[in-house]
DNA sequence: AAGTCGGGGCC
DNA sequence: GGCCCAGACTT
C-alpha cells in the first residue's frame, strides 16, 4: 500500500470534507462529466449548477443533443457566456454521434481532439469515466501547486505536471484530480485561505515561510479600454429589428439589438428619444450603450433589412440573447410600461416555454 | 506567450 | 471599481 506524506492525507480529507459538487450522482457517464465540465470552465459551481439541471431537462442524452438546433443550444445556453462553449458542444455532439458511434473516445489524446475539449477537460473526463492515469490541471491545481512548491512564476500545465506527478503514482489519478480541486475550493481560497484546516499546511513551503498571501504570483494588470455606442431601438407594428450575430464574430449565434459601427451604419436621430444609458463589461473591456428610439421616415435601407429582422415582441424571448441585450431591452420595457404600453417580459433560457 | 472570449459573485 | 472563477482557441 502505497502512503505519501501529501496524497496519503489529503485524499482522506477529501473523503471524510469533499465530494461538493451536486451534480457527481452516479453513474458518472462521460455525458454528464463532459457537460459538467464544459459548463465549470471559468465559471463557479454556484453559477453553473442551475443551467446543469435544466441542460439535462432539455437534452438529456448526446443524441437529443446532437440532433438539437443551435438556435436551441444557445438559448439554453443562454446567460453562462463563453458562447464558443456552447457552439462546440454542439459540433462536438455530431461528431461523437456520426463519426464515434455515440461512445466518447477513452483515451485523453483523442478527447483532446474535439472541440471544446482541451488539455483540462480532456484529463477530467479520462480520468473521472475511464480510469485514466493523467493530471487535470486547472485554476485549483495551479493555485495549490503555486503555494505548496512556494513557486515564483506563473504555474504552466507543464510545471504542474512535472511537481504533482510524483504524487499521483500508485494512487487513482481521477480522486487525486478532484481532491486537489475540492482542496483549492474550500481551503486553498484564492484570498485569505483557510490554511488553519488544512490537510497539507505542514507540506506547504509557502504556509512553513509564513508567505501564503505571496501566492500564486500574479502577472500584470492589464487596463482595459472602454468604449461607447449606441443602441437602435427600431420599432414597427409590435416588432422590434433584431440582427443575428455570425458565428465568428463575438457573440455568435446571438440575437441582440444592433450597435452603431459593428457591421451597422450610423442612423439618423431626429425625432428619436434617448433612454437611459447602460453599462456592461467584459473581459477585456467595458462599453457604454445609450438606447435611442429609432424613427425610420423611410424604408428600411437594403443594408440594414439583411442585417437581421423584425421580431414581434413576443418572440424576442424566443431567441437567445446576450447580457449586454438583456440591459438594453429592459430600457426599452420600462419606457414602455410607462407609457401604458407592453413589452413582454424576457426570461432567460427558453424556460418559459 | 499573449489575446480573445461572458457573466456573476464578492470585496 | 478590480479580482477570480474545475479553460479553449487563435495567432
Amino acid at each position: 500500500m502505497t502512503n505519501h506524506p501529501i496524497a496519503t492525507p489529503l485524499l482522506q480529507w477529501f473523503q471524510a470534507n469533499g465530494r461538493t459538487l451536486p451534480w457527481r450522482e452516479e453513474p458518472r457517464t462521460p455525458y454528464r462529466v463532459w457537460i459538467s465540465e464544459i459548463m465549470l470552465q471559468q465559471t463557479q459551481v454556484r453559477t453553473a449548477v442551475e443551467y446543469y439541471r435544466r441542460w439535462m431537462r432539455h437534452f438529456p442524452n448526446l443524441v437529443r443533443l446532437a440532433n438539437a438546433s443551435l438556435d436551441e443550444v444557445l438559448k439554453v445556453w443562454e446567460g453562462l457566456g463563453y458562447y464558443s462553449r456552447a457552439r462546440n458542444l454542439h459540433r462536438c455532439a455530431r461528431i461523437v454521434m456520426d463519426e464515434y458511434h455515440e461512445r466518447f473516445p477513452r483515451h485523453p489524446r483523442e478527447l483532446i481532439r474535439l472541440p471544446g475539449i482541451g488539455p483540462y477537460t480532456a484529463a477530467a473526463i479520462a480520468s473521472f469515466c475511464f480510469g485514466a492515469q493523467v493530471i487535470a490541471v486547472d485554476g485549483n491545481v495551479r493555485r495549490v501547486t503555486a503555494r505548496l512548491f512556494a513557486f515564483e512564476k506563473e504555474v504552466t500545465r507543464q510545471d504542474a505536471e512535472r511537481l504533482l506527478g510524483p504524487f499521483y503514482e500508485g494512487y487513482p489519478a481521477g480522486e487525486m484530480n478532484e481532491a486537489l480541486m475540492e482542496l483549492g475550493a474550500l481551503r486553498c481560497l484564492p484570498s485569505r485561505p483557510l490554511c488553519d484546516t488544512c490537510p497539507l499546511r505542514e507540506s506547504c513551503a509557502a504556509w512553513q515561510t509564513g508567505s501564503v498571501h505571496r501566492y500564486p504570483v500574479k502577472p500584470e494588470k492589464k487596463r482595459v479600454p472602454h468604449i461607447y455606442r449606441t443602441g437602435y431601438l427600431i420599432l414597427r407594428d409590435g416588432a422590434i429589428f433584431l440582427r443575428k450575430r455570425a458565428p465568428d464574430e463575438m457573440l455568435g449565434g446571438l440575437w441582440g439589438v444592433p450597435l452603431n459601427g459593428d457591421g451597422f451604419p450610423e442612423l439618423p436621430e431626429s425625432g428619436s428619444v434617448a433612454l437611459p444609458e447602460v453599462k456592461h463589461a467584459y473581459t477585456h473591456f467595458r462599453v457604454t450603450v445609450r438606447p435611442v428610439l429609432i424613427r425610420l421616415e423611410a424604408k428600411i435601407p437594403a443594408i440594414i433589412q439583411k442585417a437581421g429582422r423584425f421580431v414581434p415582441f413576443q418572440e424576442v424571448s424566443d431567441l437567445a440573447l446576450s447580457g449586454l441585450d438583456h440591459k438594453i431591452l429592459g430600457r426599452l420595457e420600462a419606457y414602455l410600461l410607462e407609457r401604458g404600453s407592453k413589452f413582454p417580459p424576457l426570461d432567460r433560457g427558453g424556460e418559459g416555454r
